[in-house]
DNA sequence: AAGTCAGTCAACCGCGAAGCG
DNA sequence: CCGCTTCGCGGTTGACTGACT
C-alpha cells in the first residue's frame, strides 16, 4: 500500500505566504492554538495544506520568534552543537531560543558549513605537511560493572565505589550496589562513564532526546555543558570533556550525582 | 539598462516516529 | 500486535535579491 498524501493538492495555494494567509493562520491558532494541524485548513478556510501552515507558524508567525542576525555567542553555540549533534537541527535550535531548525540549517548550509569546511581543509593540510599531529583520542574507561544511578540513567562506573554514592542516590527502581547493566531494564537511558575527577564523561546507548533528558537533570549540568564542554558523538556515544574549571563548580562527585538524581 | 551569477531563505517533499483505535 | 493517521524532521528546491559584468 502506497503512502496515502498529506492532503488533497487539488485546488491548494503553493508558494510565498500571503499577509492575509498568516492573518488567517495566526487569528486561529490564537484562538485555538496550536496542534491538529490537519484540521486547520478545514476549520480555517485556509487554502493551503496542514504541513504548510505547521511550517509557517514554527517558523515565522510564532510571536516567540526571534529576529535578527545569529549573534557570536549564538554562532560559536551551533558551531559546536553542530560538532556534537551533527544534522540534528531542531535538537540545535532546541538549545537557541527563539531560533527555529529551519533558520540555523539555512544559515549552516550558507555561512558556517562553509567556514567549517575551509578549516578542516586547511587543517588537512597542515597535517599533510607534518605541521601538525593529531591530538590524542580521549579515552574513558567504561566497565561492565555498573549501577542504576537513577531511575533514568545508568551509571557505568569505573574508578567510584558503590559506597561513595550519596545516600538514597540509588532510588526505590535501584537494581543494588554493583548490578550488572546488562538487563534491557537497566538500559532504558543509557550509560554514563566517569573519571576520577568527573571531567570526562562518556555516554553510550543514547538517543538524542535522552541526551537532553540528561542535561536537562537539575538544570545544572545543562548550563556547565552549554558553556564549556567539548562534547563529541559517535553513533549513539556522547563523549564530553570539561575543562577542570567547570568541575571545581560542580565539587566533588558526589556533588556531581546529586545533578542526576 | 540588461543579463548573469551566486547567495540567501522560505517553502515543499518524502520519510520515519509516535499516537491511537 | 496491527494498520492507519498525524506529526516532526532533514534534505532539497526554487524564488528572490544584490553584486558584478
Amino acid at each position: 500500500m502506497g503512502r496515502s498524501p498529506c492532503c488533497k493538492k487539488e485546488g491548494l495555494n503553493k508558494g510565498a505566504w500571503t499577509a492575509v494567509e498568516d492573518k488567517i493562520l495566526s487569528d486561529y491558532i490564537t484562538a485555538h492554538g496550536e496542534g491538529r494541524w490537519r484540521s486547520i485548513p478545514r476549520e480555517s478556510g485556509l487554502k493551503r495544506c496542514g504541513k504548510s501552515c505547521r511550517l509557517r507558524w514554527l517558523n515565522y508567525l510564532r510571536p516567540d520568534i526571534k529576529r535578527g542576525n545569529i549573534t557570536p555567542e549564538e554562532d560559536d553555540l551551533i558551531i559546536r552543537l553542530h560538532n556534537l549533534l551533527g544534522n540534528r537541527w531542531s535538537l540545535i535550535a532546541g538549545r537557541l531560543p527563539g531560533r527555529t531548525d529551519n533558520e540555523i540549517k539555512n544559515y549552516w548550509n550558507t555561512t558556517l558549513g562553509k567556514k567549517a569546511k575551509g578549516d578542516k581543509e586547511e587543517e588537512t593540510k597542515r597535517r599533510a605537511d607534518g605541521a601538525e599531529k593529531p591530538p590524542p583520542r580521549t579515552n574513558v574507561a567504561v566497565r561492565t560493572k555498573a549501577t542504576r544511578c537513577t531511575r533514568k540513567l545508568v551509571l557505568v562506573d569505573s574508578e567510584l565505589e558503590p559506597a561513595a554514592y550519596p545516600s538514597g542516590a540509588l532510588g526505590s527502581e535501584s537494581q543494588g550496589k554493583g548490578s550488572p547493566s546488562t538487563t534491557s531494564e537497566t538500559m532504558d537511558l543509557g550509560k554514563l562513564a566517569m573519571n576520577s575527577s568527573i571531567n570526562k564523561l562518556l555516554l553510550t546507548d543514547m538517543t538524542d532526546s535522552d541526551f537532553w533528558k540528561f542535561c536537562q537533570f537539575e538544570g545544572g549540568l545543562t548550563e556547565e555543558w552549554n558553556g564549556n564542554a567539548n562534547a563529541n558523538r559517535d553513533e549513539n556515544s556522547y563523549n564530553l570533556d570539561f575543562p577542570e574549571e567547570t568541575m571545581t563548580n560542580w565539587g566533588d562527585q558526589n556533588d556531581f550525582l546529586q545533578y542526576l538524581i
